[in-house]
DNA sequence: GGCTGATACAACCGTATGGTTGTATCCATG
DNA sequence: CATGGATACAACCATACGGTTGTATCAGCC
């Protein structure tokens, strides 16, 4: 259950408005950290953090193009986290429908 | 837009092993907080505060049950959570799918 | 009312985080 | 190869976070 680390490191990097917009903006991963860093009213090593702490989270990726690094959100990384919230979800979402029958049940016996 | 605080509440809760450990638990609202504290290798106030947090983002209520509160997961706050997640992927995925064509274009002219 | 179990809260400590500025490295291009 | 644009990195600061211990409050029960 190495994947733990990686957890928290994913939901710790969405937990920032910032770079929930930086995954949002690099989508399209035409945008260089420079450009990137132009959109928020924080200094270009600031962003370049946030980048990196996506980076290590697996949601986006780095890729030389000409002279700069381009910025990329990682479909891959994404859809890993989607599947975790699934399962999570799930697994939660079916225990909490058959708790609810058991509140009702328990409501009515209650009352 | 001032649910952008709270995404990152929510967010930021689910970013501790310890607290997702507790909101699966909790599913059952059964535990008071001691019991749920005896579970884990730290204090009780510790355990306390996870509770708190968990309770800022809205993924768990505590509620009086005799003479000790029982902490209860929040199906409704998962569930916000969930649609929030949700809303998220879709946006991104969408935009990424159609990307992740591009993508592919340009690399068969790459190539 | 007073005891006691259970929760809440406050103060504190070490470390991580988000931000800054400054400097070094890298690489496409002239 | 020298220049300059773009990125990386290091040092530093303030504040937030996760943990501790200790104390206060609250509610049930005798």
């Amino acid at each position: 259950m190495d994947n733990a680390l990686d957890i928290d490191r994913v939901f710790g990097a969405l937990a920032d408005a910032t770079r929930r917009d930086i995954v949002r903006r690099a989508i399209g991963g035409q945008e260089g950290v420079a450009e990137l860093a132009g959109r928020y009213p924080m200094s270009f090593a600031a962003v370049q953090k946030h980048v990196a702490v996506l980076e290590r989270a697996g949601l986006v990726t780095k890729q030389r193009m000409g002279r700069c690094k381009v910025v990329r959100t990682n479909s891959e990384g994404l859809s890993v986290a989607r599947r975790l919230l699934d399962r999570y979800e799930e697994s939660w979402r079916g225990r909490i429908d058959r708790m609810t029958e058991l509140v009702t049940d328990t409501k009515e016996k209650d009352v």
